[in-house]
Order: structure tokens, then C-alpha cells, then sequence
DNA sequence: AGCGATCGCTTACACTGTTCACTGAAGCGG
DNA sequence: CCGCTTCAGTGAACAGTGTAAGCGATCGCT
């Protein structure tokens, strides 16, 4: 906190190397998304209130607007921090698993994204549930980036997979139109720095289409009044689908 | 319209069963809903307000609180109409299909609850997203209960394939807290009439998973960005997993 | 010291859901 | 046919919401 006034400000730490606007300017702004989020994971999306926001800090909501062009694109802003963080949580466990042991990373990957899901049902929906209507705000761009950031976490890991020439012959044929929209999706989506072979795309989408089906399912709370607990559907739809990439299960640490 | 004075106003037809005022009761009933379909399929579920509702009737919004208990609550009664829409939807295309052609049938459904879904974006994200704020309105149960026979459209078609003992046998073990789950599910959601295997409800409830997962990415367009036309991937999908249920698996006739 | 960018405020408009007290008309029993 | 009840709908009001425009003040740099 305290600053020597002697120093040049610009060629102190890294965090002082903005001017002293910009980094009160960094402050507010932090502040604004720290009690936005308060009210995203307590009241949803829709209990996000710029009057709310600017109520709590002491300062009108039209002050906000130096700060954000509109409710949506607080929001934008917000996804993508909650996007960089998933990709974190996501990555997180690598740390206990040894970088050889790609199997094992996956699937503490893969639960980690169902347990972050589970703790933040708001964020979860804000970020993979309807989208709001499809006004671009200035922060809509960085959010999209956050996103593919955050694929690029699983991407990197299946690449490793390919690499090992691991995942299993379907035997079942891709058709030309899958295979087209296959290719446009290894290209758009930045997997596959070594072009990964179709059935293997074929197992990355598909895997993904399920992970996110059962997750969804079960923040969503669609199964809510018919089953008691949807982690054993989740492992046994984790232990499956990973079959098809020749990843070896193993049943969950606790 | 014209009415005969002498007859009987509760002998007539079953539309004229009602009195008087409760006709009119329901036709501004139906009319209140009718502008709120509007309102969702053009500016998604936080569009409809009651007070536009209102107004567009010509009336001033309280008035709208002798039919529905909040805005919630017209929500959640439109929710019930929906379920009921889609599940016809999803039964309509039986019609063009033999009835002993159990593999043709099941295939249309599920090509019919895509389409659906993709022509009804706003309503699909009504029914299938995430869940607003969990209190309970009078009209809450009837969407329920419109949920649950939505669901029954699929268990009979379901309950048909096991009857021909047609699912195949995974080969993969169902542990013993999935199969309490699996239960919960069966005995619950009213599939079942005859106790179908573990297997089949193993398979069942993977496919509405994998299902459920390919239709929300698609209309939550969630990856619009890196693909131009989620169909062949919906199609493999569906090949994939009638596969593991034992269904012959026929392209869209178009 | 002055000047310009930025910040936050005030005011205002146009909305939203919801409650309460009230009017007016329609329906029903005698 | 009259009176009473029921109920649809209104007006006013409360407590919120996002957003645009204009105005001071303040901060930082020259």
C-alpha cells in the first residue's frame, strides 16, 4: 500500500506499472464485477442490477457507464472472467497427477468441469445455458476468446491422446457432411496442431456432446425429481464415452 | 356463434358445457397466452412482461392477476402448453409410420424433438434451460405433470423395444449405486410398465442424455462458431446411440 | 498554473412486477 | 323484477429496473 513517492511510477512492480488512474480506475472496476458476482451466484443472472451494484458501492448507476456500455456487456465481461477461471479449474488438478499419466489428467479434468459446474449452477448457466439476445457488447469479443481458451484446455490433453495414436477404431463410417463440418471444426477450434485423423474428431465431439449433456442435466436439475444423485449416471457416462477414446478409467479418488 | 336462446345452456356442446362467464374466462385466457407466446418466441422469456401483455389487450395490467398468480406463475402455465405441444410433436410423426415399425417411430421422434427444438428456440430454452427461481406457483405442478407426460412419449415407444427384448447387452457392468439410481428413475418417472432390464434403463437414460446434449448445443448455439450445420453430427449421434438401444438406425428420408 | 480527459452525479424517460381499494357489471336466488 | 353476491377490471401507488443527456468537480500532465 504504501508507495514510495520517489520511485518512477512507471518502472515499479508490475501492478504499478499503469498510472495511479488506471490502476483506481483497475480498483472500481474490480469492484463492480466482485459485487456483481455476489448477486450472480445468489440471485442468477437476472438478479444482476447495475442500480443494485452501484447501490452497494455508494455511487449512482449511471456512474457505471464509465465502466461498462451496458448491462449485457457487464455480463460479456463477466463471462469471460468466469471462462478464464473454469479453464483454471479445469487445468487445477493436473498438479496432483503426474504429466505421463494422460488418462488420469483427463478424467480429473473431466470431473473437475462437473464439480465447478455443481458449485456455481449461476455461472454454469451464464455461461453454457440460452444465449441472452445477440447484442455484441465490446466485451462479447474477449468472453468468445475466454471460451476458446478454455476448449483449448481439453483440446491440448486430447492432443496428447492423438499423439499416442490412443483413441479406438470406431469402425463405424464418418459421412462425407460429418466429416466436412469435422474439419471446420479442427480449424476454427484450434485443436489438432498435428491434424488429428477423423475418428478421432468424431470422438472429441461426441465426447463433449456427452459431458456436456449429463452436466447440463444435472445443474439444470432436469432429472431432480427422479433421481437422488447423478453422480453414479456421471461416471458411468464418463467411464463410456471415454472407453470410445481409449482412455483407461479408474474410479474417482475420494 | 349464434347461440339458440331456448336451449340449454349446460346440454350443449362441450365447448358450451361451461357457463357463460366461464367462456369468457377462457377465451381472455387463451387470448392473455396467446400474446405471450408472442412475446417469448420474439423476445425470449425475459421479454414477456405482463404490463405489455396488458396493454396489447387493451386492458391495464392488474387486471392480468385474476388469471395467473404472478408472472411466474403464466410462465410456468405456459410451460405446461409447451410440454403438451412438444410431446404431440413428437407423437405426430407416427402417423406416416407403420405402428410395427417401432425403429421408424423412434427415429422420427427423436428427428421431431430437433426440429422442435430448433424451430422454438426461446421456448425450448423455457423448458430445457436453466431453471429461474425455484418458487412454486399454482401452475407449477400442471407444468410437472405436462413434463412428465412429454416423457411418456418416449417410455412407451422405449417400453415397445424392450418388450422385443431388443436392447443389446453392453457388456459393461452397472455398479451398484447406478442401478439404485436406475430404479429411482424407473419407478418414478412411470417408465416401465413391465420392469424393463438394468440394461435397457442404462441405455434409455444414456440416450435422452446424449440426445438432450447434441439439441441444446445446437439451439443454445454453442457452436455456431465452429461449425456451419449441426445435423450430420446430430445424425451420427442419433446412429450412435439407437446402436447401442438396438434400433435400425435409417437416414432422414427428407 | 492551466488545461483536458475522465469521473461521477443529477435529472429524466420509459419501462417492469405487484398490492390495495374501488367501481361497475354480470349472474343468481327469491 | 329486485336485491345481493361474485368477480372482472381500473387507478393510484410502491419499489424497482436500464439508459441517455448534461453538468461539475477532480485528477494528472504539460
Amino acid at each position: 500500500m504504501a508507495h514510495d513517492p520517489a520511485a518512477i511510477p512507471s518502472a515499479d512492480t508490475a501492478e504499478a506499472r499503469l498510472t495511479r488512474r488506471e490502476r483506481v480506475r483497475e480498483a472500481t472496476l474490480r469492484e463492480i464485477k466482485g459485487i456483481a458476482r455476489a448477486y450472480l451466484t445468489e440471485h442468477g443472472t437476472a438478479g444482476v442490477s447495475l442500480r443494485a451494484i452501484a447501490r452497494e458501492m455508494g455511487m449512482t448507476a449511471p456512474g457505471l457507464y464509465r465502466y461498462f456500455a451496458s448491462l449485457r456487456d457487464l455480463l460479456a465481461s463477466m463471462r469471460a472472467d468466469y471462462f478464464n477461471e473454469l479453464a483454471d479449474a479445469v487445468a487445477a488438478p493436473h498438479a496432483a497427477v503426474p504429466a505421463d499419466d494422460v488418462d488420469g489428467r483427463i478424467l480429473a479434468s473431466l470431473r473437475a468441469f462437473r464439480l465447478w459446474a455443481l458449485a456455481h449452477p449461476a455461472e454454469f448457466a451464464l455461461l453454457f445455458g440460452p444465449p441472452g439476445t445477440s447484442e455484441d457488447s465490446p466485451n462479447e469479443d474477449e468472453a468468445m476468446c475466454a471460451a476458446q481458451r478454455f476448449g483449448a484446455t481439453f483440446f491440448t490433453l486430447f492432443d496428447q491422446l492423438t499423439a499416442q495414436g490412443r483413441t479406438v477404431d470406431t469402425g463405424v463410417a464418418i459421412p462425407d457432411d460429418l466429416r466436412r463440418q469435422l474439419h471446420l471444426f479442427a480449424e476454427r477450434s484450434g485443436v489438432g496442431t498435428t491434424e488429428p485423423p477423423d475418428d478421432a474428431l468424431r470422438i472429441l465431439v461426441s465426447s463433449w456432446v456427452r459431458l456436456y449433456g449429463v452436466v447440463c442435466m444435472e445443474v439444470f436439475q432436469h432429472y431432480a425429481f427422479v433421481m437422488d444423485d447423478m453422480e453414479p449416471l456421471f461416471e458411468a457416462e464418463l467411464r463410456d464415452f471415454m472407453a470410445t477414446a481409449g482412455v483407461r478409467y479408474t474410479p474417482p479418488a475420494d
